[in-house]
DNA sequence: GAATAGTATTTGTAATACTATTCTGAGCTA
DNA sequence: TAGCTCAGAATAGTATTACAAATACTATTC
């Protein structure tokens, strides 16, 4: 391999990462079975043709996501399916590029059904100064778009709008999922299926009810915006 | 460095695992800022006494988990806050190892509450025969330990009730919490602060709603026991 | 003064040698 | 025969060195 960085997708990637990348489709696809043991790092470096030191970045990219886990003399082995960490935004990526994303939205829609709600009632109460002034902002622009409607500065908003409000709930467990939000949101826009209702009155119910610190009303506007969200599509509970 | 594998906390650890645990200590406790470029590998390596090898490695499993970023010629730069990953059990180990737990306690009860009654009801429709049947194995060994109660006995059986109840959603996104809600029970234990009451009667209730196929009911039957638990701490919602 | 080319510094990748761990099995012992 | 001990082999872990690629910075030129 003569050239460390390979264009790929639009945007320059580590050698290790397109490695892991392409090992980690393979144990998500099931191509390689949970509890098997992968073969030696001196067979896989010749198989991907790369080096002992990028072959092992990468196997520790995908241990440190709990994909493999490795001992000496025993070798390399992919670990169960619980132990895979779904909440890491990479790793999601990887899943989506797999394809068959029916499961993937479905369940992640039955998430937010269960976090962002809670999220706007910790936000309403939690949400700093700064946080309020971004919000206010980005509320601003939804309400600008809903009015001269184009598709992906609304989807951009909106996004942005349900983002803040996990990051503004002032609990660092919530933190994540924004990264995850805005990785299924791009996946959404490229695989489209983008609605194009906006229900901007229950996107401002949220937010008056969190810049009034009414954490109970904002709970329950997300709570009817999902409601209303949801009928759109097929069934989210399965 | 001569010994490879050190003894530490009581089991073995690879070198770059314990490297990587000192830097994010450094990093989680506000000792290296957010948005600070960390120094040079080579002076790491010095400053450490390690390998180059060793200690990139512990930079990439630090990287994988959101904490850092490298980039050529720049250097390497400590990430904002919103990026790390908290649902990963080995970052919230090391977390908890920091001290100063109160708030990490309070923000994950937090979580329960938004995911437990939704997790419960998801496994009311969609746990298999198998985790039902482990399901009532667990309930049972419960039931047994509330009569004759021992606090390790039933802080373990507890512990895998609500384990199981995440593995059983059947929604991939749920898993990771089932190692999380681990880690921080093993946190728990060992920081005492266990509370005597079983709440047994609120356990059956979930157990049955489940095992009844009840998903309303389990949702109702987890709130329940939330509710009743909670009582007893400083509070949970801030 | 601005654009361009060159240079230096830092991370990324490669290759090799050696170490530590642990599975396996042979051989010994009870 | 069953079980234990120890030696060896296989594999991941660590160290060292060398070179490549990327980019911030500097100097040169127009």
């Amino acid at each position: 391999m003569h050239s460390a960085f390979v264009q790929m997708d639009g945007v320059k990637r580590s050698l290790h990462v397109q490695l892991a990348r392409e090992i980690a489709r393979k144990i998500l696809s099931g191509e390689v079975a949970q509890n098997e043991i992968i073969p030696g790092e001196m067979t896989l470096c010749e198989q991907f043709k790369v080096s002992r030191t990028s072959l092992r970045e990468a196997i520790k990219l995908l241990t440190s996501k709990g994909l493999l886990e490795s001992k000496p003399k025993v070798g390399t082995r992919v670990t169960g399916r619980e132990n895979w960490n779904f909440l890491d935004s990479q790793l999601l990526d990887w899943l989506i590029d797999i394809g068959d994303n029916e499961a993937v939205y479905r369940d992640f829609l039955s998430l937010r059904n269960a976090l962002e709600p809670e999220a706007a009632a910790l936000a309403a109460m939690n949400a700093t100064a700064q946080q309020r002034i971004q919000l206010s902002a980005t509320f601003q622009r939804m309400d600008d778009i809903s009015k001269d409607f184009n598709v992906e500065t609304w989807t951009e908003a909106d996004l942005e709008f349900h983002r803040l409000i996990f990051l503004s709930t002032g609990n660092s467990f919530y933190l994540p999922f924004a990264n995850v939000l805005c990785t299924m949101f791009k996946s959404f826009i490229t695989h489209s299926s983008i609605q194009g209702s906006t229900c901007i009155n229950e996107h401002r119910a949220i937010y008056s009810a969190i810049m009034a610190g009414d954490s109970d009303k904002a709970r329950q506007a997300n709570i009817d915006l999902l409601s209303k969200s949801k009928r759109r599509l097929p069934n989210s509970t399965k």
